[in-house]
RNA sequence: GGAGGGGUGGCAGAGCGGCUGAAUGCGCCAGUCUUGAAAACUGGAGUGGGUUCACGCCCACCGCGGGUUCGAAUCCCGCCCCCUCCGCCA
């Protein structure tokens, strides 16, 4: 959500950072502005009759306690009450159409973000081979089994089998402890959560489509421990000294893929269950973007250590999602695909989620202020079983993969099978 | 799933429907005292909104949302959460 303050005093600015995004209404600053203006309107009606209301009971009550007769006084006092109640409606209505359309308008694009994808750079050496390459799917075989994982659930459902489980959780646990050494706290969340946490994450509304819903509940699975990371703090005000604080996730991850029909059907690219390892960042303002650098950094050091070539791309604006000031994605090189495919990613949401969850900070003194948050990728599982296994082939059809895993219990090799 | 109890400021804990944004204690901040500290004493201290050049003034908030009333932390209804007992359960 944005700052309507920053909206009254510097509407130009807003207008024209919304403007670099290519699916908001130009009008729908100057809506929020009238909106606004109503609604203060409102509110300043509201109170005063609502002050001079209570300054009338006490009336009534300083009356009868000299027992006097207050009952003309009551009789007047009733009608006020009546024109109170309509008043305070009519405020409090015109405050949730405003707060309605603010909440729908998407997050001001960082001035560094990218107007269309922008390869930064390329790293690593993407494998030349002297033999044609096989697919993970290929290279894994029965650990990685789609048809009964339909069978039991649908398209887009796999089990992993054997080996892979153990070189899955090794590469949790590689990243956990890598992670926290950087500052994070390891953080097993809940997955079934209520609207408000997608609202405040502003996933809701904007990719409800994509979310599972438990209507019997009244719960979502989320896509991501973002959401109930970003919550771990929601209405509270942090000591400006315990910044940053800095967690990170690991849960399973649900997405619908609606409208993904016919596109990345093969393997496990895209699923409807994966597990992943988050980062999440709450900072004070000032160190947002150095601290968007910093996951970035991190992200970049985990696929070198895995040994698994990438490019980094700043995200157009249009590509942002309604939450995002700016985004990196970090795309694999994926030698059974042939191209580079999005492997993580790392969003600087600077106040847009802090202030829907309401995530301030305090210095020694003065007022709360909103925090800033950020979320990156540590390790997507199953797109990175993908490029572990792709990349590490070899033409016998068994997949070297890299020691550092060894130490936390992962094969070092997959042999092929039948 | 069944039966009961409870949600008040950082914490603990009061609060006959009428100056109660809220007693009291602890904790916290500042000051006095002290060589310094402790103790003692004095004072201060919530969040959001509106208005004002400003001092300030006004409104809301006692889990959340409605209702009753001239007036609600206090009465009524719904929801959420926590606790105890029984049952069930990885």
């Amino acid at each position: 959500m944005l700052d309507l303050r920053l909206i009254r005093s510097d509407p130009d600015a807003v207008r024209e950072g919304l403007a670099r995004r290519g699916d908001v209404d130009p009008g729908a600053v100057d809506a929020l502005l009238a909106l606004d203006a109503e609604r203060r309107g409102a509110t300043e009606a509201a109170e005063t009759l609502r002050a001079r209301q209570k300054e009338d009971a006490r009336a009534i009550a300083a009356a009868q306690n000299a027992g006097e007769d207050a009952g003309a006084a009551i009789a007047a006092a009733r009608e006020l009450a009546t024109e109170v109640k309509l008043r305070t409606a009519q405020a409090a209505d015109a405050d949730r159409r405003l707060l309605a359309s603010l909440a729908l308008l998407p997050n001001i694009p960082d001035p560094t973000a990218a107007p269309a994808d922008e390869v930064i750079r390329e790293v690593g050496e993407v494998p030349v081979l002297d033999f044609s390459p096989q697919d993970h799917l290929a290279l894994a075989g029965a650990r990685v089994d789609m048809e009964r994982g339909a069978r039991l659930s649908g398209s887009r459902f796999a089990y992993l089998r054997g080996d892979l489980v153990f070189l899955e959780l090794a590469l949790v646990q590689w990243t956990l402890r890598k992670l926290e050494r950087h500052g994070f706290e390891p953080v097993v969340p809940p997955v079934l959560v209520r609207e408000e946490a997608l609202y405040g994450t502003g996933f809701l509304p904007d990719t409800e489509q994509q979310i599972y819903h438990l209507p019997a509940d009244e719960l979502y699975l989320a896509g991501t421990s973002e959401v109930a990371l970003a919550s771990l703090h929601a209405g509270e005000i942090l000591a400006a000294a315990t910044l940053p604080r800095r967690y990170a996730g690991f849960s399973p991850c649900f997405r619908r893929e609606a409208g993904t029909a016919g596109r990345d059907t093969r393997g496990i690219f895209r699923v409807h269950q994966f597990d992943k390892v988050e980062m999440f960042s709450f900072v004070h303002p000032d160190e947002s973007a150095a601290e968007h650098e910093r996951l970035l950094a991190i992200e970049e050091e985990i696929l070198t250590e895995l040994r698994i070539p990438y490019r980094v791309v700043n995200i157009g604006v249009d590509d942002l999602g309604a939450s995002a000031a700016k985004k990196y994605d970090c795309e694999a090189w994926l030698p059974g695909q042939g191209q580079y495919r999005e492997l993580t990613s790392t969003s600087n949401t600077t106040d847009f989620q802090a202030r829907r969850l309401n995530v301030r900070f305090r210095e020694a003194t003065g007022r709360p202020a909103v925090v800033h948050t950020l979320n990156g990728t540590a390790v997507a599982v199953g797109r990175t079983l993908i490029a572990l296994t792709e990349n590490g082939q070899r033409a016998d059809g068994s997949v070297v993969l890299p020691e550092v895993l060894a130490a936390h219990g992962a094969p070092r090799r997959l042999e092929p099978l039948d």
